[in-house]
DNA sequence: TGCACGATCTCCAGTAGCTGGAGATACGGA
DNA sequence: TCCGTATCTCCAGCTACTGGAGATCGTGCA
């Protein structure tokens, strides 16, 4: 059995993390020792490797709740599985998008510097007024 | 003068979240009606139009609070403001090569699932296994 | 002038997903 | 048995808001 460190170790989630997960849901309620520390054994570590994936994928709390869920019940389709992948690489995409607009202006902001002095720095000048950026954002 | 309902229609930011700025101290406290309202002019409209420009751009408020403070000292040399619109830059390069790795990796995911059972989902399957992963994440 | 109704006030709590500290207890080797 | 590290629970704090409760303000209309 694994002490909580041995976990935190193994995995690459922090000890405090873990037990947020624990009461969040997202793991059983540990097995404890006779002093009343956490114990953990190969399917513990399996589900917070799963966790600690879909989390490193951006999947929210919610959607791995549900994740957990279906992958306890191999029978069922895999339609909604598949939906909150497809959803999740929508709103990985739209975030993307959001940010390569972010970085062109900011790239036209950062390079315009032409004086040397705030009174004359695109950057604050760009900030102050709307009017000097490309595009919508 | 603008009420604050006036000045949330006009820039775009909500009124919980002008008193927020108010009290993070990114904008002056507000003039008051003898009602106690606050009451805004020009100047004040100006400056949140930044905040929000700047905070549209991912800048913290601590960010903003340093430019607002340049933005007030003309007369400085303006590296600083340079050099927090180059770091976000950076931060913004950053988070989007991350978006996109996690992007590759769900189209992997997502076009992957053969089965119609959650048993054979490789939505399921990749999350569980990170063998099944290529590159690192 | 009185009233009705929407806008605004302050204060507080909650959101996501952790993260860290305080003070007490457990574990494991010498 | 002792010591040092690990772990326990509880609670508060982080960012950047967001929303609700209950009270007060402002304004148009009769």
């Amino acid at each position: 059995m694994l002490t909580i460190g041995d976990l935190s170790r193994r995995t690459g989630v922090k000890i405090p993390t873990i037990r947020y997960y624990e009461q969040r849901g997202l793991l059983a309620p540990a097995e404890r020792s006779d002093g009343n520390q956490r114990r953990y054994g190969k399917r513990e570590r399996e589900r917070l490797s799963f966790i600690k994936h879909a989390r490193d994928l951006g999947l929210t709390i919610e959607a791995i709740r549900e994740l957990i869920v279906l992958s306890s019940h191999p029978e069922w389709p895999c339609e909604q599985a598949d939906r909150i992948a497809a959803e999740q690489l929508l709103s990985v995409r739209g975030k993307i998008a959001k940010l390569q607009s972010l970085e062109r202006e900011l790239v036209r902001i950062a390079t315009h510097c032409g004086g040397d002095q705030v009174k004359d720095c695109y950057v604050i000048r760009a900030l102050a007024d709307h009017e000097l950026c490309e595009g919508e954002h």
